[in-house]
This record gives structure tokens, sequence and C-alpha cells, in this order.
DNA sequence: GTCTATAAAACGATAGAC
DNA sequence: GTCTATCGTTTTATAGAC
């Protein structure tokens, strides 16, 4: 991993961070140009569709690199339950420390262009459903249905999003935990039930 | 209830629509006063402050509105299982029904503007509380300790947010029920633990 | 590929007549 | 309280030199 940096990262980099803080429509190119020290040319020159196909490349590289830390938590073969508790701990810590203003990367994109750009949805949807795929590959290797894993999947999911946005208003890590309590003690019930059926049939 | 309504209020209410669909950056005063059929000068002469005193008056509102939908789904001494399921599926069908535009009328707002607008983060802040404060009120009506409410209260809301946001991303309303499934168990755990002590006190 | 200049439109906000 | 005209700024986007 190089510190030299393109100009085309540089400007993806810095539209991330201020579309994630002040959301996709309040910030203009030219602040995103400021913070990435690059010339308003480039800017066209990488993303020929100007706004919109910077912002369906923030949602893309976001997503990719979100999906990336469910996959640190959730390790192949890994204990889910305590996947589960330490993701939504390791949330709360990171939302608090970063002043309420790191969250998710797509929610607030997500929401504001869901109805006004199908490009942009696709790819809101596309970098979410990285997520739940993620998880619920996780979930099955711990023996719990498939259906029942992609269910828990979607939970997790909301879950969390909704935690980030009850913590951000309120600038409170609380929800967060709370939220984190009542996953996990779902994803436990669910894995629970897989390691009773196994050992039934273990025994059988 | 009139069918004249006034000058303010056709502003407040355009504002509403408008803000929840392309979000609040993205709607300009102009569209909002044209919606409204009103002119430029009424929206000074009513919001002095501008667009974000506008916004706070949208976040009250809507707010405002939304908790008396909670209230009609959870009644006083009512069954709050049943409510929750209800509510739920009431949510899916609705946001199916106006092809997933009409979601949260807070939720938009106020990933928007939380880093940006303690004004507008106070007034979203405000608005969920109250809606947590009706949803804690009757689940310790229902024999649930008051923390356990508290924390069953923000469980829904995290439950019902989240599923928003992936129900208007995917265009499905699949995760309100997924999440309504699990957020309605939650209770029911919740509510039959109670109802349990509540007959073990009454038999000893 | 980099950079500047600028076009054309939309933005929030204000002044002042009625 | 209503309405219009307009200010000054910022917006996205493009043209064209280097």
């Amino acid at each position: 991993m190089s510190v030299i940096t393109s100009t085309r990262d540089r400007i993806l980099f810095a539209a991330s961070e201020l579309f994630r803080r002040q959301g996709f429509a309040a910030t203009g190119l030219k602040s995103i140009l400021a913070a990435s020290d690059a010339p308003y040319g480039s800017l066209y020159h990488f993303f020929p569709g100007g706004k919109e196909e910077l912002g369906v490349a923030v949602l893309e590289a976001g997503g990719a690199v979100y999906r990336e830390l469910v996959a640190q938590f959730f390790v192949p073969d890994g204990n889910v339950v305590k996947a589960t508790s330490d993701f939504f701990e390791g949330a709360a810590v990171m939302i608090a420390e970063t002043d309420y203003a790191d969250a998710c990367p797509i929610a607030t994109i997500a929401l504001e262009t869901a109805s006004t750009s199908e490009l942009m949805r696709r790819a809101s949807a596309a970098a979410f459903e990285s997520w739940l795929e993620v998880l619920t590959h996780r979930m099955t290797e711990a023996g719990i249905p498939r259906r029942r894993s992609r269910e828990l999947a979607v939970e997790l999911f909301c879950a969390i999003e909704g935690a980030f946005l009850l913590c951000r208003a309120t600038r409170s890590p609380e929800p967060l935990r709370v939220a984190g309590r009542a996953a996990t003690d779902s994803v436990r019930q669910a894995r629970d039930k897989a390691l009773a059926r196994g050992s039934t049939r273990r025994t059988s």
C-alpha cells in the first residue's frame, strides 16, 4: 500500500468523507476538489458522468471497504455470536470517537438518491447486498439454515443502520449497544438451535 | 378539519413531501413555493430563519404526525405483540404503495444535517425521542420492566428505520417483514416473561 | 493528464412596492 | 400579509490552453 495516491483516488476519498458527513447534495464539487488538491478538469477526466458518476464510484468504494470490515469480524468458521457482539461494540466506540460523523458511508447518500437517481439507488443496493451476502454465508457456516441465515443478516443490517441513525441524531453511542445486545441474542438463539439440532442428529 | 389550509401549512406540507423524497439539500426553496402555490416573500414571513427554520418546522410536524401514527397502533393497555406485528406490516404495505418514496419523514433530513446544523439535529432527536416515549410507555403498561421497555423501544426503532433504508434501496418491502418478525419475537419474549412473573407473584 | 477560465443555471436571501 | 424583482453566491458543467 503506497502513500502516494493517484488523483482519482484522492478525489474519491475526499468525496466519500464529505458525502458521509454532510450528504451528497449539500457537497459541492468545488469543495471536493479543494479537499483532494485536484483541479476541476481532473474530475471530469476521471468521472465523465459528473457528480452522479462520482457518487456511484463512492458507493462502490465505500461498499467494498465496509464489506471488508464485516469480513474482518465475521471470519470463516468463527464464532458468529461473539462476532456480532464485537461488531456492534466496535461501531459504538468508533462513532463516538469520530464525534458522531463517521457512521455508514452509504446510508445518507442512499436515502437522498433512492427516488431520484436509479444509477445511485442500484449502487447503494449492491453495496448493501454484498454485506448481507458475507453475513448470510457466515451464519450458514455456523449451522444455521440458509433461509434463517439470510433473515438474520437482514436483522443485523437493520439493527445497525437504525442504530447509526439514532446515535448520530442523539449524539450517544447507547443505541448501538442496545441494538447490539438484541442482535447478539437473536444470533445466539439461532446458533444454539442449530447446535441442538446438530447434536440430536449426531446422537440419533 | 378544514379543507382551506393556511399558506404556512401549505408551505410546510410541500416542504415535508419534497424533503422526504429528495432530501433537504437537494430541494430548492423555489420548488417548495411552486408546489405550495405561495410567493417567495411568504416563506420568509412565516420562517424568518430561512431554510433552516423551515427544516426544523418540518421535523417537528413530521415527528408529531408519526408519533400519532405509532400511538394509533400502540393503544393504551393494548396487545403490544400484535401492535408490533401490525405496525411493521402496515409500513411494508405503505412503502410499496408509495413506490418506495414515503418512508420516514425524519431520517433522510436527520442524516444530512446531524453534523452540520445543531438546530436541526436537536429537532430530529426530539422527534425520535417522542416516538420512543410512546413505545416505552406502552411496554411498561404490558408489565415489562421500565429499563427493558426502553430497550425494546430502541430495538423497534432501529429495526424499522434500518428496514426503511434497505426497502428503499432495494425497492422491496421484504426487509420490513423480516425486521417485523424479529421485533415481534423480541416483544413477545419480553411480554411472556412479564406475564410469567405476574402469575408467579399472583400465585405465591 | 493537468489546469484555468468561464458559461449558464440554480441557489438562498433581501428589499421594497402594494 | 402578499407578491415581484433582484442581489450576490454557488452550483454543475464545458471549452480550450498547456
